[in-house]
DNA sequence: TCATATTGGTTGACAACATCAACTAGTGAA
DNA sequence: TTCACTAGTTGATGTTGTCAACCAATATGA
């Protein structure tokens, strides 16, 4: 049967190719099962700026990798649904300070709830070492491809 | 500086996420100096179908997790670019089996450099043990989420 | 063997994400 | 003050993912 044929062809491009894939799935259906009005950029942006209080559009865009323009986008999403605000930098007038409102902070929470049940799912099994292992092989492979 | 304090949140979501997203775009790169008239799934596919003769869309969806909807999308692209022929299942009237022609041999090989770059690129000054370490980790994250 | 469920594939509609270029407004340096 | 540059916005357009409806062939089972 073809599907054993294909379990070997352990090709790391195959791994990673289908791990992100995946990995976005059981994300996706987890955000959607706690009922979270959000998409999968809602997500990763609020959890940014939940780290990272007063960072800006550009910082998230430089750290991220992505298009400015989707940044934009994403976060005018966010300040619609009255999740985050937009404080203009006091040293920098084009610049926005970006930060987590209260509704914001209390999504937060069940955003965890949610991340953390894949992530519990994802290394199911895997010790810790392992899952450092992992971690830090997967930065050297970043580094690499960011030049 | 926000991007040193970054490089520290080392969650092992942020690596599959930031590395999906890099080995997309370098691949992406590479498959356009390569001046090749394809996109990132008609790779996928032509190497999947390369490698599995007379293998069929169904096939391919489920090995992927890909929906089958996209799956018949893109091959019939790749049936207008005249890269791979589409022959009935005598065994299953439904059914097509999909096989490169010659040119979409030819394409392969270019295609082949290119992700070979990626690949050089990807794993430069990670030794062989480290690499099959990441991808018998990965393997069994890809389990796990497979359920 | 006839109704019924299932499967392989196709199509349409649409959401999510990416990309590129043009533009405004503020900044910084010569 | 002029000029290059940066933060952010907008528009257009392309790619990828998702869902549901559908057709034809097949398998099931009463």
């Amino acid at each position: 049967m073809l599907s054993t044929n294909m379990k070997n062809e352990t090709d790391i491009r195959q791994v990673l190719w289908q791990l992100a894939f995946q990995f976005k799935v059981s994300t996706k259906r987890a955000v959607r099962d706690y009922d979270l009005p959000l998409n999968g950029m809602h997500v990763r942006l609020l959890q940014m700026i939940h780290r990272h209080p007063d960072c800006t559009a550009q910082q998230i865009a430089g750290v991220t990798g992505r298009d400015k323009a989707q940044i934009t986008r994403v976060i005018k999403e966010l300040e619609g649904m009255a999740l985050i605000t937009r404080t203009p930098d006091p040293e920098d007038r084009r610049a926005q300070l970006l930060s987590l409102n209260d509704k914001g902070q209390g999504l937060m929470a069940r955003i965890q709830d949610a991340e953390d049940e894949v992530k519990k799912t994802l290394l199911k099994g895997i010790n810790k070492k392992d899952q450092n292992t992992f971690i830090e092989i997967g930065n050297r492979m970043l580094d690499n491809l960011r030049d």
